[in-house]
DNA sequence: CACTGTTTATTTGTTGGACAAATGAATACC
DNA sequence: GGTATTCATTTGTCCAACAAATAAACAGTG
């Protein structure tokens, strides 16, 4: 087959207009569906989805460097690719990949968001919250003072706030956090660097901690409020 | 150079045991950093990348896949590849569940989440919604009622629903929701085979409309959130 | 038979080179 | 001055070859 007769074929058949990897992509992973592939079996060698779908080893390749950021597969020399799901772990890869400094405007949406999940969710909270939240709530702060660095406080300040949405008991609600985890950490270690966690952020959540105790909703939402605003003068820009 | 020689420098020389691939990601990550680019500038060419780091050019293209999945990079052909941040975007994307089937506890979640995010955020909403925004929810409410069918008119009804979040002007909240449109879409429909869409839902979003317009903060979270539990009866089990 | 080291075959990993396609920039034209 | 055309650059895809890893088959040894 000439170059020319290659080209014409794949414009002819290419069903959509995008680049023949994405189709690609899209065509693996409608084959994952359709043959009811599960985790741990294993997909056609690059080889034999190069013959199946028409496209150059290259090409099979750029999609399957494609399925493996997503982690959707596993591909290892000899044994091919493996169909895992470390879908969460990439999530929380992807914030970890610290090239990119949190910008001002991704401040005001993440802290903005958070002020919706934790203080607009007041009535939901004070009705489902027991002592025992209210204990590890205070644990985790005890922790946050006694760490030794400013990535451990803000580990333990995660921590805290995590605690408190999975009050909430929803699943949607507490992955989409997990998922948010580094750069709230980051936001958390760039207040640190100015504040002492050992003072002011604990005695913020020490204050939270005691209107959650008193039952006291206009409190709470008060002082969570401040809390998630304390950090805005380091991102003024 | 022979093959024998380049297999043996690349050795030699390449400082993690990873692959050639991964290693030139942490190479153009650090390149990024090192060299301060911001979010619109560009990285240097593909040829130049080879160049630079002594590697093939379906190397480069394969570690630029793994950039672009990540959120990280834009590429165009003649442009380059661009630095940008959809990193969010993409965690979220991961999400993206084959949405089986949805559960009873799902749809709890979903709709608890819908409902913090449309219900609990009140306050903003009021403070930013316009005319206009209040014109686009008329117009999205009338496409639905015309619809022909229910999978298009839960489509409308999604769009309904997005436009309100859209007002609120977060980025990771909109993001969000769009991630979570899969599943949003099979609970409307669910609802739409047993309600009809041009009565029910169609004066409820009226209804909805109707307080948004009359700044009536109360009736606009009783109508609400009474709209997003009128789907409960379709999921017991 | 059980175990251990070796060979073999298969599969992914990397390279180099060629051409197609897209597109921004320069140029010619009216 | 504005518009169509050409040109140059860059990414997109393909091909063919060889390197490297490794699971599986095999042979040797106690």
């Amino acid at each position: 087959m000439t170059r020319e007769e290659a080209g014409a074929t794949a414009e002819t058949i290419r069903p959509s207009s995008a680049s023949a990897v994405d189709d690609l992509v899209a065509k693996i992973r409608s084959l994952i569906s359709d043959e009811g592939l599960k985790v741990g079996d294993n997909l056609p060698t690059e080889r034999e989805l190069c013959e199946r779908f028409q496209a150059s080893r290259n090409t099979v390749r750029e999609a399957m460097r494609i399925l493996k950021a997503y982690g959707i597969v596993s591909v290892r020399p000899k044994v091919g690719a493996t169909i895992i799901d470390d879908r969460m772990e990439r999530a929380l890869d992807l914030f970890a990949f610290n090239t990119l400094e949190v910008s001002r405007s991704t401040f005001n949406d993440i802290q903005g968001f958070r002020t919706l999940l934790e203080v607009a969710s007041v009535e939901e909270l004070f009705e489902r919250i027991t002592q025992e939240d209210i204990t590890e709530l205070q644990r985790a702060n005890d922790e946050m003072m006694n760490a030794g660095s400013a990535m451990e406080a803000s580990e333990a300040d995660f921590r805290f706030h995590t605690r408190l949405i999975q009050v909430l008991g929803n699943k949607a609600i507490l992955d989409v956090y997990k998922i948010m985890k580094p750069v709230i950490l980051k936001i958390m270690v760039r207040g640190k660097t100015r504040r002492t966690f050992s003072t002011t952020t604990f005695s913020e959540h020490a204050a939270i901690i005691e209107a959650l105790s008193a039952r006291d909703r206009i409190a709470y939402q008060y002082r969570m409020k401040s809390h998630l605003e304390a950090g805005f003068p380091h991102f003024d820009e």
